[in-house]
DNA sequence: CTAAATGCAAATCTTTTGCACAACC
DNA sequence: GGTTGTGCAAAAGATTTGCATTTAG
C-alpha cells in the first residue's frame, strides 16, 4: 500500500456514510458491505463481483440488492458507473466532487488503470458553445498493457 | 498515434464492398443492406434499431443476422462499436484508419451528435509512457441539449 | 461444389420489477 | 410504526449459440 499505483483515496467509511445519510438513504449492513468493498477494490467493480465478494464472507446479499445499492449510490453521486464495451458496467466510488479521472484499459488482460491527468477545458467549452448545458465528459484510453505485449 | 480527422472522407458502396472482400467475407444481400443504413445514418444505431429499418423495406434479415454481421464489421474494422450507458451497443461506420470522431450526448433526449475535435497527444503520450502500445482512446461528452434545456 | 452465411428456436447473460417480509430511524 | 430496504421469483432486454437450410464465389 506504499508506492504502487494508485494512492488510496483519503476516505473513510464515516464520511461514506454521512454521504449516504445526506443523500436520504438508510445505513444497512448491506450497502456499509458494499462500500467496504468499493474502497477496497482499485478498479471499476461489476454488481457480480460486488457479490462474488459477498459471498465469500458469512453474510450474503442478494444480486439484485446489490443492483440496487448501485443505482442508489449513482442517484447520490457516491459511486460512478463505467462500460468498458464488454456489456457489464462496472462501478467505482467517487471522488471528491469536482475531481474525476480516466481509465486505461488493456485490451488484452482487461486490467484498468486510473489516470489521474484531464485537462479538456477547451473541448468542453465548444460542447458548450452547441448549446449544452450540464457538460460531463468521459475519456479512456485502451492499449495492450507492459505484462501483455 | 492515432490523430482526429477533422474532414470526412467519401464513403461509397463499392469502397465498403472492397473492404469487406478484403476482410475475407461474403457479400451478400444483407450485409449490403446494413451497410446501406449505416452509411444512411449520421449516428451510432444499434443492431434492433437496424433490423427496423430493414422490416420497413421489402426484404428482411434475422435479428441475429444482424448481430453477427456487425460483428464481423468490428472484426474487420469496418464498423467501431460505441456505448453511451443505457446498455445498448451502437455501431458507425469507421472512418479511414487513423481517422475518428467522438460525441456529444444529451443526458435527456438520448441524441448524439458528432465532434470533430481531437488534440489529446499528450495525454496519448503519457499512457505510452505507461508501457502500452497501440493507445486508442474514447472520448465523448454527456449534456443537456438547447432543445431539452 | 463447398465453405460461409442465414433463419429459427432456444439459451445465456445482465439488469429490472413485483410483492411479501424484515430492518432501520 | 411507518417508511425504506431486502430477498426471492420471475420478467425483460440485449446478445449469443446450435443446427438445419440456403447462398455466394
Amino acid at each position: 500500500m506504499s508506492k504502487c499505483g494508485t494512492e488510496r483515496k483519503n476516505i473513510d467509511m464515516d464520511s461514506l456514510h454521512t454521504r449516504m445519510r445526506n443523500g436520504g438513504m438508510k445505513v444497512t449492513q448491506q450497502r456499509s458491505q458494499v462500500l467496504k468493498i468499493l474502497l477496497a477494490h482499485p478498479e471499476p467493480i461489476s454488481a457480480d463481483e460486488i457479490f462474488k465478494k459477498f459471498d465469500s464472507k458469512s453474510e450474503g446479499a442478494d444480486l439484485v440488492t446489490i443492483y440496487r445499492i448501485l443505482k442508489k449510490f449513482e442517484e447520490v453521486l457516491l459511486v460512478t458507473r463505467q462500460e468498458f464495451g464488454d456489456g457489464v458496467a462496472r462501478f467505482e466510488l467517487a471522488l471528491e466532487s469536482g475531481h474525476h479521472h480516466h481509465h486505461v484499459i488493456c485490451r488484452h488482460c482487461q486490467r484498468v488503470e486510473p489516470l489521474h491527468i484531464c485537462d479538456l477545458e477547451s473541448h468542453i467549452k465548444t460542447v458548450e458553445g452547441m448549446g449544452y448545458k450540464q457538460v460531463s465528459h468521459r475519456l479512456d484510453f485502451f492499449g495492450v498493457c507492459s505484462r501483455c505485449q
